[in-house]
DNA sequence: ACCGTGTCTGGACGACTGTCAAGAATTTCC
DNA sequence: GGAAATTCTTGACAGTCGTCCAGACACGGT
């Protein structure tokens, strides 16, 4: 590789690395304050710099909310995998999965209205459809492997599709992130409660 | 009655009347625009009045698009009550009951993304907490009545609670209705055949 | 040490926002 | 028909928005 290789290589890792602190900054400021409220000049004061450089670093707006939807993305799937559990019954997996979805309900609630919101923002506008059918699919996939190694411990097959499965658990993660939001109590004892019981109807006896 | 008290009860009447229309053309833009995107200009636009008159009939934006989300649940409630089926027997009712689902997410598609990004928005706004868990558990409480006749029709016991099951077709809904704006092939079919395949999940024989 | 390139700032621009008020238009009542 | 009350229009207001740009700054290579 000749030195001028390695400068442009480094140049752009640069480049890379400001785009992603950027868009970290902007992605706790969109968890703070939603996709509506949010402003170019509200991530900025968020963030060590001023507004101006927003542009530098992004072709427009609608450019560093896919880049910030795709590196939530990263984060998701991280988050997830930790809930994988290395369990070696399946009473301890359905009680680490269970206990895994109350834990990131109540530490990255924030994060989690914020994908909520910007998936409806999805019905909206067609720049985002790609990216949120992606991790939607990429949910999806994290939510068969933990119910397929379920059943697998088991030893019995899984009669729903994937599909079918992750939308009913997508909807009462929602549905309890809502009343943690809303103030309405119990919703951490109902998800819990709730996982165990949907867990055991996909894979029944 | 004087006629003092009539000419009062008439005013009141008429203005009712027009902050309903208004509130119409509300829905409508914010189903086409949503939420982020709707100003109060652009609701005047596709009404018969000009910008100013919304002052006049509500406080503010708030005051109008909690207005709004009031009048969006009544037409919820009817258009769900319309799935609510007279059948006799418990197959006609779970296919009546998909048949429903599906024409619903066809035809009031638009209602429905609404519906969801203003959910959304309670997650951010408190505002607007109040309305929209009464909406969710009018919705909650119209899936429980259609389990529980389905339930009783095959006289079995339903052992679901009525929160879990509404989360579940809640979710699955919401995939649909992705998949629908997002292009992607294949929605209504799955919510047929998901919402059927629930149904007998939720009442086990 | 200096130059050139890459990075960043801060202000300016026009468009758009919610809100309000003055007055025109309309309706109601005697 | 005219006075009074209501309903509605229009324009203005102070902000904020995304975007752009001229110039200041930083810093690695020679």
């Amino acid at each position: 590789m000749s030195t001028a290789e390695k400068v442009a290589r480094r140049q752009v890792d640069r480049f890379e690395e400001r785009r992603r602190e950027l868009a970290d900054a902007a992605l706790h400021t969109l968890s703070e304050l939603g996709y509506a409220r949010t402003s170019l000049r509200e991530i900025a004061q968020n963030s060590a710099f001023s507004h101006g450089v927003l542009h530098y670093y992004f072709r427009d707006k609608v450019d560093l909310i896919t880049y910030c939807v795709r590196q939530y993305k990263a984060a998701c799937v991280l988050r997830y995998d930790r809930i994988v559990a290395t369990a070696r019954t399946p009473e301890a997996l359905a009680r680490g999965f269970a206990d895994g979805l109350v834990a990131t309900l109540v530490e990255d609630a924030t994060m989690h209205r914020l994908w909520y919101d910007l998936r409806s923002q999805a019905l909206f506008e067609e720049s985002f459809h790609a990216d949120v059918l992606e991790i939607d699919a990429t949910l999806e996939r994290m939510i068969a492997r933990i119910v397929g190694r379920y059943a697998e411990l088991l030893d019995r097959p899984v009669l729903t599709p994937a599909s079918m499965t992750y939308a009913m658990f997508d909807g009462m993660f929602q549905q309890a992130l809502l009343r943690r939001f809303a103030g309405a109590g119990g919703a951490t004892e109902q998800l819990h409660a709730g996982a165990l019981q949907l867990l055991t109807r996909i894979v029944p006896a």
